[in-house]
DNA sequence: TCGATTGGTTCATTATTCGAACCATTGGTT
DNA sequence: AACCAATGGTTCGAATAATGAACCAATCGA
């Protein structure tokens, strides 16, 4: 393994319940020799990409990050853009609403919007990572990426979350054709129980999904005239949020609204 | 320079107009070997710090920069908390307002708002990237560093942006302990010729300034009672942000009000 | 058709990284 | 107060990874 990304893989490390990370917790996580960890760790705090307090020693994520963030967002503004669009879904559906980035073999969650409208709602933190096979919005990523990438994240083991949750290849495959004719996709106890989930991808510049935008809520709020309001309203922020990022869905994709 | 770093080097190339770079131009903006700086872009690709378009074999930044900003948002919102203090702080000022961050030898607009009061108005793009010594945030960001941190930023050497920008040790030092006589730095004309620019420190959680926030105006609308207005503003909003970010001043800062 | 430029590749040589062993400090326990 | 475990941090001979000159195929403009 390449020198650089043994020290980016330290950076994987840190967590939304774990922001914080001292040398010898990291060495223990990475299982490398200390010595190695803390070179690498002092040449990504030079580049600013880690900092440690003065006192408390343990390394913290740096300004840096936020610098290469603010520079994606000028090409790809989907941070920006969507958290409007998740408002205004949010309080159109009642629902809960969250945009999700797809990773090489991880999606993130990167925004999300609350709806008061009912006390009992799914909750959910911005940074959080999930898999593409358990999450509706990893599916409607998964329906519309390269085969190849379809086929490595396919190829890694896949994990039952709840009894529901598909996890041969040949039903998840299924089920991203499913996606493809319909436009969305829509799970119901497969990430967790009780919960229904529908989302529509956002594509990139390429015309290849980059991510998600979804509406999730508990599966008995969900009568059917709610789920095809859910759907409606997915397609048409879907479309919008795509528009505005620079994006572009690729000819097949006719299900978008408004555009 | 240990090849992590030179690796890392390659992303500061990326700028809010330039958020697509070609190996060839990589090449050549940072003097390396082309097969080096192949071969420390891919290993950054396999770790999604940058991605290439399907046709267009460019480099982009890639979606680890938004987890890992999101991760550090997790310790230290001051991006999701900001944004509704600037705006608030703009509407009641009238002018531009924008939170800066301090990085290692520059400062990183994060973020800002309008106000629509004027129609002419300062404006500016987040992750610009400028000077400490002649912007009124890092000079805020400055007064309130390690000694060895200003040691370090004024050894560099300092450029005038205008004929009215600070440019020698003695005259920016004692700039600097006029801020930390009155909590707030005001400069007019240094930076951009007809801005006056007000700022105070934003803190972390260790006592130091890891930022900015401030209130951008053309000089011609700056009279006594507006500049009190926004010192008064400035002051209230940069203690409601630092202590929303999980901050706390140092106990020499007595300049926050309402905390 | 040709030349310039692009993105990408190879392998002998060179430079960097590695990690066992060590050190100083800190904090908890007895 | 003494001791022990754990922390962050350091060293240098050995091992490994990185380097870059030279090369290739494709593309585009003249």
């Amino acid at each position: 393994m390449g020198t650089v990304s043994k020290a980016l893989s330290l950076l994987s490390f840190f967590a939304p319940d774990r922001t914080e990370i001292g040398l010898s917790d990291l060495t223990r996580l990475s299982g490398m020799n200390k010595a190695t960890v803390y070179r690498l760790m002092a040449e990504l705090q030079e580049s600013g990409f880690v900092e440690q307090g003065e006192n408390d020693r343990a390394y913290r994520l740096g300004p840096q990050v936020l610098h290469l963030a603010a520079l994606r967002e000028a090409s790809t503004p989907i941070l920006s853009v969507s958290r409007r669009i998740l408002r205004e879904l949010s309080e159109e559906t009642g629902e809960t609403t969250h945009v999700s980035l797809g990773h090489d073999g991880w999606v993130q969650t990167l925004s999300h919007a609350y709806s008061p409208r009912h006390a009992t709602k799914v909750t959910m933190e911005d940074a959080q990572t999930v898999t593409y096979h358990a999450t509706s919005s990893g599916l409607a990523i998964l329906a519309y990426s390269d085969p190849e990438f379809v086929d490595r994240i396919l190829s890694q083991p896949m994990t039952a979350h709840t009894q529901l949750t598909l996890t041969s290849q040949d039903e998840i495959r299924a089920k991203l054709e499913e996606i493809r004719n319909q436009g969305f996709s829509s799970t119901e106890g497969s990430f967790e129980l009780e919960v229904h989930s529908h989302a529509v991808p956002v594509f990139g510049a390429d015309g290849n999904a980059l991510g998600a935008l979804a509406v999730a809520a508990p599966s008995s709020r969900m009568d059917a005239p709610q789920q095809a309001k859910i759907r409606e309203a997915l397609c048409r922020a879907g479309a919008d949020l795509t528009h505005r990022i620079g994006g572009r869905p690729p000819a097949s994709y006719t299900f978008y609204e408004g555009h």
